[in-house]
Order: structure tokens, then C-alpha cells, then sequence
DNA sequence: CTATCAGTAGTTTTT
DNA sequence: CTACTGATAG
């Protein structure tokens, strides 16, 4: 047998492969081949026929990249690779779960929840013990029940020490009011996947012995990113009784920890060698994606943070230095919008595809400005993350449908549903049954058809009840004749759901019974509801579609860590935007490190150009807000940056802003063909623009102009972009 | 029960 | 500015 999965390795990544005994921890740097060695790993465990693919065990954080890892071990194998224990911990925890879940009082096809029925529980539960709701929000609390779960915390091992980010206001009963009413449900949400594994692990050792038994290595991505809980779960499975040294192989880096706000332990990782003694550590250094410069200049951030295990990049490629990062200073955020739109035409000019560009930005409310840029230059470009397929709120409606059906006591999945479309059953209503539902112990399903057999209701909603009960009866007879696929859709038809979303005027309307009828379409990819079911709440993403568009790709920072693209930019590093102000007040010192951590996530993610953009008064809302350059900015070594700044400006913009900006008087000639045409352009001119048509000026602002478009009405637009016609 | 309005808050979010 | 929530009127 020839495998051709190590001669493509360098001396480290084959190293990290081959080294399969005892703890490992595998540093792996920004672009250095992680991926690659963590399949190289498995499959070389395999073809040494060190273990069978069963007794390996792959965690990985998204679904992504367990998806990306069985691919690659397969295109290794030369055959799909089945049956592996490959996927995220979620993922792997939920499989065991279905297991062992009478060990927590559940029962096998227990449910798994989502947000919105999590809140809808909580709020239940808090108004039912007589909290208002107003003064104590519900969300507050279901963010500490994470909190706790994330840290293997169960209701009972509560202190008042676990609570002092609560008001009194807070019963911990209530957290054990909602576990009860979730194992009443049959259900579980995302924390308890991994909290009622690792109770069950830690309450029956024999169970614990079965994995013990079973997996003979242990493969972890991302080990950065590892929160308490998941730690602990890591820890049961590769520490055996005897003290044998396990086989765990985590891979990470210490400087793309980005997640601590969501209980990411950096911890972990530093503690790698105490938690497993014995254990070896392999540097990936060697970068097989940026510049020299690029790597030089995110080395110069990262040097800034303390408690780092270290680790330099390397360009392996370094034939040539690269382009300096571009430092461009700007007197407001619209500025910063229109030249990021116009070196994105410029670019693209030079033979740059859209799709190898990118715009990283800190949080989301800086998206839409670079949207309306881009739309308005008429450049391709897509918004990654937002909400995903199934969050769309037609989606989540669709999908309590098909729980009802197939789960008629998934109160949560038919509370969402029964007035949906409208029956006349509102809220008074439904805490009506509600109540009776608690008397008769039986589900609110069970209980409504019990209510309408006894003629307890009468009138419209009756009917229209009568109806909906009727049509889950008839889909679930279908369900058994003509299959899932067929049950689902008669089920969304005969309900009215697809018909209220026709009888909408929205402008959404059309694009939801689109996502409706995908839907539909995806059920046929499984063999059953279950099957899909299972699928959607493990497995949201949908960015699977999205790649090898020609379009630039705009997204956050956090969306971007293990995306690489040729060029990058990276707008709004101002103080208070980046490093983010809510993070310095919340978190001292080690939030700021976290921010730098981000600002290191986004050059690395850069081959060949970074762009660093900031401005010197921003647009918040609805005012305007002054700001300094990052400090992140002043990080940067001086020889490895190149500033530039555009023309001063004669036009009625700010300039006392302008005279605040630390690099203001550094500013040299702006040398990308932004060129304003505003003096050809006056008022009461005809243009074009190749998106929005022909229009008059109305309104000249330096180089932006308000046109009155004939089909769309008045628009800003940048001269640039419009031709004056004669 | 539903529609409308006023008031409020507004990082990041792999599952 | 806008998107979402809760209170109030119809």
C-alpha cells in the first residue's frame, strides 16, 4: 500500500503526524497547515492499522470543519470514510447521549431546543413562580444557565459565589425548575448535551469505561477554543484508570483565542503540559499563506501580549517581501465606505478576482455602511454570517410544524405553531391551556384535541383548531403511506402556513416561501423527519453554498478566523471600535489582549495585501462621534507599513477633526485613482449610473451628489460612478 | 385577540 | 437610525 500523505509534509507537520503515543500538543501558527497534518494524523493511524476508524475520535468546533477533515481523510483513503467518531462536540455528545440518556431521565428521541424555546421556557417557568419579567429579564438568567453549564455547573453545585453577576432577584431554583421542565419535555438544550454526558461519565464510571475502551485516540482541533465543560469531557475520555499515558493529539494556537467571552478557556491550552504530563509540543511556524511583511506586521501586534506560549511565523514562502500594509487615514466613516468600494474597483481592474477579496470588520453594525458602498459602486459582495438558513424565522415556524408532527408532546415546537397563521388563539388563550394541560397532565396537543372532542370551545377559533388538528392527523396518516417528504409539505399546505405566507404582501414574502419550498426540498435528502431534525439542530450552518462566488466577501473578524483571502481590509480600527470599548470597561487587560489576538486573526488572514483603514469622526447611529487611530495601529512596526491619506479636502467637511488625527500631518497625497469629478457635475445635470439608471443632480457635497434617479428616486452616489450625458 | 405605537437599547456567537 | 419589545387601544 502506498499513501501518499507524508512526503507533501514538512519536518514539523511530520512530526505532529507521526508522533501518535502519549499526549501531544500541536501549536499550530496562522496558515501553517493544520488541517492537513490533523488528516494526515488520522489516516496515518489508520494505515498503520494503529486502530480501526471507529476507535478514533475527531472533535472538532464547527461543522465545517468536521465536514472539510472527513472529506480529506477520504480523498487520502481513496473511500469515503463511514462510520468515524468524527464530528463537533456537540455533535458527539448528542450521539452519546441517545445512548445513555435514561441515565439522566431521558428518553432516546429526546429533543434538542433552540434559543428561542429556551427564552420561551425560562420566561414560563419565572412568570409561573411570580417574577416580573420586566425588572428580571428571563434572557439574563438563560445567559447564566449557559454560564454554568459551560462550566459543568448542575443546579445543585451553585454557591452564592456562582451568582454574584445575578440579582437576588434570581432563584437558583429557577435554573432547577427549568432542568425539571426540560426533562419533563423530553428535551435538551445545547449546554445540556454536554453536561448531562459529562455527569454521566462522572456518575457511572462503567459507561466512561465504554469509551475508555473504545477509543484508542483522541484527535482535538481548535483546543484554544475549549471552555470548561468541554475540557472536563476531553479529560474523562483520555485519562485512563491506570495512569497509561493517553493518546491525545490537541491541536491549537494560543494567539487565535478569540472566544473567551463564550467561556473559551485560554487556560487549556497553557496548561497543556501540567494536565498531561509527559506531553510533547510540535511548533508549526512555518506559513504557507501570507508575505513576509504580513506575518512580520502580525507578529509586531501579537508581540505586545503577555502569557503566550510563542511561536514565530515563518514565511516559507519568502522569494519576496511583499507589499507593506497600507495604513489609510480618513476624515469620516463614509470616506472610509467610498474608498473601500473604489480600491475594490481598482483592484479588480488589476486582474483580482472578488472573490479573493475581503472586508473584515469588528462588529456588525459596520457592515451596512460598506454595503451601501459597494451596492452603490454596483460591486458584488455578500455579507457572511447574519442569520443563517435555519434562523430565518420561516424556517424555525416550519420546523415546530414537522416536531408537532412527529413529537405531538413537543409543547415548545406546538406553542409555537397553534396561532400560526392566526386561529383567534392568542395569549390569554393559550396560558388557558396551558393550565389545563398541567391539570390533565398531557401535552397541550393532547389536551386541545381532548377540548374540542368535549365542545369546550366554540366558535371561529374552534374551528380553525379543529382544522389544524385535523391536519396533523392527516399528515401523520400520510407520513406512514407516501413518506416524509409528502407529509411535510401536505402538512405546511393543509395547515394555511404556505397560504399566509402567499397571502403576504411583504417584500419578504416571496423570498420565505422560497426558503419554505428548499426546505421541503432538503427533507428528501433524509431518510426520515428524525434524521432531519437531528440534522438542523446540530448541524446550522449553511455556508457551504456560498463559496466560489465572484463576490467580495464582507464579515467580522470572529467569522473570518480560518478563511484566507489575497486581499484584505480592515476598516474602522479606531479606538473604542478596535479595540472595542464594551471589551475594555468588561474585561481589563485581558480583553484588550483578546482584541489583539483579533487584529492578529485579520492580517494573517491576508496572502498578499492588508489594508488598514480608520477615520477620523465615525457615524454612530444618528450622530457623528470623533475618534483616534488603535492603538493596534501604533503596534505595527513603522518599516512595515505605508500610509496614506487622502487630499485635504476643501469642501465644508470636518477638518477640526481632521487637525486631531495623530498621522494627520504624516498624511501624504492619496495615490489611488479616487478622482471626484465633482467640477464637471453640477446641479441640474443629467447622468447615468450603470445600476440606477438616469437622473438629475439635485445636490452637489463634494464629490457626492444626489441625483433624482427616474426609477428609484433620490440616491447619494459618488461622482465616480455616474457619466454625465450630453 | 390583534394592530399599532411608543420606548429602548444597540460586540463578537463555531454549537 | 432601526429593530425589537411591551403596553394600550380598538
Amino acid at each position: 500500500m502506498s499513501f501518499d500523505y507524508l512526503s507533501k509534509l514538512n519536518i514539523e507537520q511530520k512530526q505532529a503526524v507521526e508522533t501518535t503515543e502519549g499526549p501531544l500538543l500541536i501549536l499550530a501558527g496562522a496558515g501553517t497547515g493544520k488541517t492537513r497534518v490533523l488528516t494526515a494524523r488520522f489516516a496515518h493511524i489508520l494505515i498503520q492499522k494503529l486502530a480501526w476508524p471507529d476507535q478514533i475520535l475527531a472533535v472538532t468546533f464547527t461543522n465545517k470543519a468536521a465536514r472539510e477533515m472527513k472529506e480529506r481523510i477520504s480523498s487520502i483513503l481513496g473511500s469515503p470514510a463511514e462510520g468515524l467518531w468524527l464530528g463537533t462536540f456537540h455533535a458527539l455528545c448528542a450521539r452519546m447521549l441517545r445512548r445513555h440518556a435514561d441515565l439522566v431521565g431521558l428518553n432516546h428521541n429526546f429533543t434538542i431546543i433552540d434559543t428561542d424555546d429556551q427564552l420561551r421556557l425560562l420566561k414560563q417557568i419565572m412568570i409561573a413562580s411570580g417574577i416580573n419579567i420586566k425588572n428580571t429579564p428571563p434572557a439574563q438568567l438563560l445567559n447564566q444557565i449557559q454560564v454554568w453549564k459551560d462550566q459543568a455547573l448542575l443546579p445543585q453545585n451553585i454557591t452564592s459565589a456562582h451568582q454574584k453577576n445575578l440579582s437576588a432577584d434570581y432563584d437558583v431554583s429557577l435554573y432547577e425548575a427549568y432542568q425539571n421542565r426540560l426533562r419533563d419535555l423530553n428535551a435538551c438544550d445545547f449546554g445540556d448535551l454536554m453536561l448531562h454526558m459529562v455527569t454521566i461519565f462522572r456518575q457511572h464510571p462503567e459507561v466512561l469505561k465504554l469509551y475508555h475502551k473504545r477509543f484508542r485516540y483522541i484527535l482535538v482541533d481548535e483546543y484554544q477554543d475549549t471552555n470548561t465543560i468541554q475540557y472536563l469531557w476531553l479529560r474523562l475520555l483520555a485519562k485512563r484508570d491506570n495512569n497509561e499515558a493517553a493518546n491525545i493529539a490537541c491541536v491549537g494556537d494560543d494567539d487565535q483565542s478569540i472566544y473567551s467571552w463564550r467561556g473559551a478557556d485560554i487556560g487549556n491550552i497553557l496548561r497543556f503540559e501540567k494536565d498531561f504530563p509527559g506531553a510533547r509540543i510540535v511548533r508549526l511556524e512555518r506559513n504557507y499563506r501570507s508575505t513576509p511583511r504580513i506575518l512580520a506586521a502580525a507578529a509586531g501586534i501579537i508581540l505586545h501580549n503577555e502569557g503566550r506560549l510563542g511561536k514565530t511565523l515563518h514565511a516559507a514562502n519568502s522569494s519576496e517581501e511583499g507589499e507593506p500594509i497600507h495604513v489609510i487615514s480618513l476624515l469620516d466613516s463614509d470616506e472610509e465606505s467610498r474608498v473601500i468600494a473604489q480600491q475594490i474597483q481598482n483592484l479588480h481592474k488589476e486582474n483580482n478576482s472578488y472573490a479573493e477579496m475581503a472586508v473584515l470588520v469588528r462588529a456588525g453594525f459596520q457592515t451596512r455602511p460598506i454595503e451601501e458602498a459597494l451596492l452603490r459602486a454596483n460591486l458584488p459582495y455578500q455579507v457572511i454570517g447574519g442569520l443563517r438558513f435555519y434562523e430565518r424565522a420561516e424556517i424555525r415556524d416550519a420546523i415546530a410544524y414537522l416536531r408537532s408532527l412527529i413529537q405531538p408532546q413537543d409543547d415548545l415546537a406546538f406553542e409555537r405553531i397553534v396561532n400560526l397563521p392566526k386561529r383567534g388563539f392568542g395569549n390569554v388563550a393559550l396560558s388557558k391551556l396551558r393550565n389545563e394541560a398541567t391539570l390533565r397532565k398531557n401535552s397541550l396537543q393532547e389536551t386541545l384535541t381532548q377540548l374540542l372532542g368535549e365542545k369546550k370551545l366554540k366558535g371561529k377559533s374552534a374551528d380553525s383548531l379543529t382544522d389544524l388538528l385535523d391536519s396533523f392527523e392527516r399528515a401523520r396518516q400520510t407520513l406512514s403511506k407516501e413518506g416524509h417528504v409528502v407529509a411535510a409539505e401536505q402538512l405546511l399546505e393543509r395547515s394555511g402556513y404556505l397560504q399566509m405566507w402567499r397571502d403576504d404582501r411583504s417584500v419578504e414574502a416571496p423570498g420565505r416561501l422560497d426558503n419554505l419550498h428548499e426546505l421541503i426540498r432538503a427533507l428528501a435528502d433524509f431518510p426520515t423527519l428524525e434524521a432531519f431534525l437531528e440534522h438542523i439542530a446540530l448541524v446550522m450552518d449553511s455556508d457551504a453554498l456560498n463559496q466560489n462566488k465572484e463576490r467580495v466577501s464582507i464579515m467580522t473578524l470572529h467569522a473570518a478566523k480560518g478563511l484566507e483571502f489575497d486581499i484584505v481590509f480592515l476598516p474602522g480600527w479606531e479606538e473604542g471600535i478596535f479595540p472595542s470599548q464594551r471589551s475594555l470597561d468588561e474585561g481589563g487587560n485581558a480583553a484588550l489582549e483578546e482584541e489583539r489576538r483579533l487584529a492578529y486573526v485579520g492580517l494573517t488572514r491576508a496572502r498578499k495585501k492588508a489594508i488598514i483603514l480608520h477615520a477620523a469622526s465615525r457615524r454612530i447611529y444618528a450622530n457623528w462621534q470623533d475618534s483616534i487611530p488603535s492603538r493596534f495601529i501604533e503596534e505595527l512596526p513603522d518599516d512595515l507599513i505605508k500610509r496614506v491619506a487622502p487630499k485635504q479636502r476643501t469642501s465644508s467637511f470636518g477638518s477640526s477633526a481632521w487637525q486631531r488625527m495623530k498621522f494627520g500631518q504624516k498624511a501624504t497625497s492619496f495615490n489611488t485613482e479616487f478622482t471626484p469629478r465633482a467640477s464637471t457635475i453640477s446641479i441640474g445635470k443629467s447622468v447615468k449610473h450603470p445600476r440606477f439608471g438616469e437622473g438629475i443632480v439635485l445636490d452637489v457635497d463634494g464629490d457626492s451628489l444626489l441625483i433624482n434617479f427616474e426609477e428609484t428616486g433620490p440616491k447619494r452616489i459618488l461622482a465616480s460612478f455616474v457619466e454625465i450625458m450630453k
